[in-house]
DNA sequence: ATAAACCAGTTTATAATATAAACCAAATAT
DNA sequence: ATATTTGGTTTATATTATAAACTGGTTTAT
């Protein structure tokens, strides 16, 4: 059996993922609203997906207030499809 | 977002209930064989698909060897068709 | 017959993970 | 001016997964 990749076997960070390969990107307060997470551990998982490659994470403003946009880099899409591949065997599909 | 089946979203434990869907049922043996995984951690999963409803547990012999069976129960079926629908939701299929 | 190795597991200790609570700095409202 | 809200981060705690150590019985070798 496949392995499943554990940085994307996880409930929160596999919702950001669907999320921002269907975007161009997203902003933290977005993310929170769609995933219905607390601050806190969004930005723990962010992290997790920043840290393994497959997110990139911008700090910028608009107007005064703070704004962070996320993307999903190539790698991160990459192993995003793998993913799916490897569950699917799971799910029979 | 829909909720994932935390019972269900283990890589183990969705293995093992993967291997059920498809027979009439499979021993502990060939389910450790099946999954490559450890005896203990196996029980231990088997210990909590057990209780939570979605596989029957049967303890038998063949000659003198014990015998441990495992069969998805229609809770447990009913509960990973939920878990792929779910899943499909998050994985754009 | 007895010890050594083996099989089929279970129990328990540990490592890893997820989650929320508590915190912080800056902006806005009162 | 100070209280509240916004947009987060850090840290503590609860949960989960995993393997190591153990058990009860069996077969094999001596």
């Amino acid at each position: 059996m496949k392995e499943l990749d554990p940085i994307l076997h996880s409930q929160l960070r596999l919702a950001v993922m669907s999320i921002l390969m269907n975007v161009e990107e997203a902003d933290f307060v977005y993310l929170k609203e769609q995933t219905e997470s607390t601050a806190g551990n969004l930005s723990v998982q962010l992290d997790k997906l920043s840290s393994a490659g497959y997110i990139t994470v911008t700090k910028g403003f608009v107007g005064k207030k703070t704004r962070t946009t996320c993307q999903v880099t190539e790698q991160g899409r990459k192993a995003f499809e793998e993913y799916v591949e490897a569950l699917k065997s799971y799910l029979n599909l």
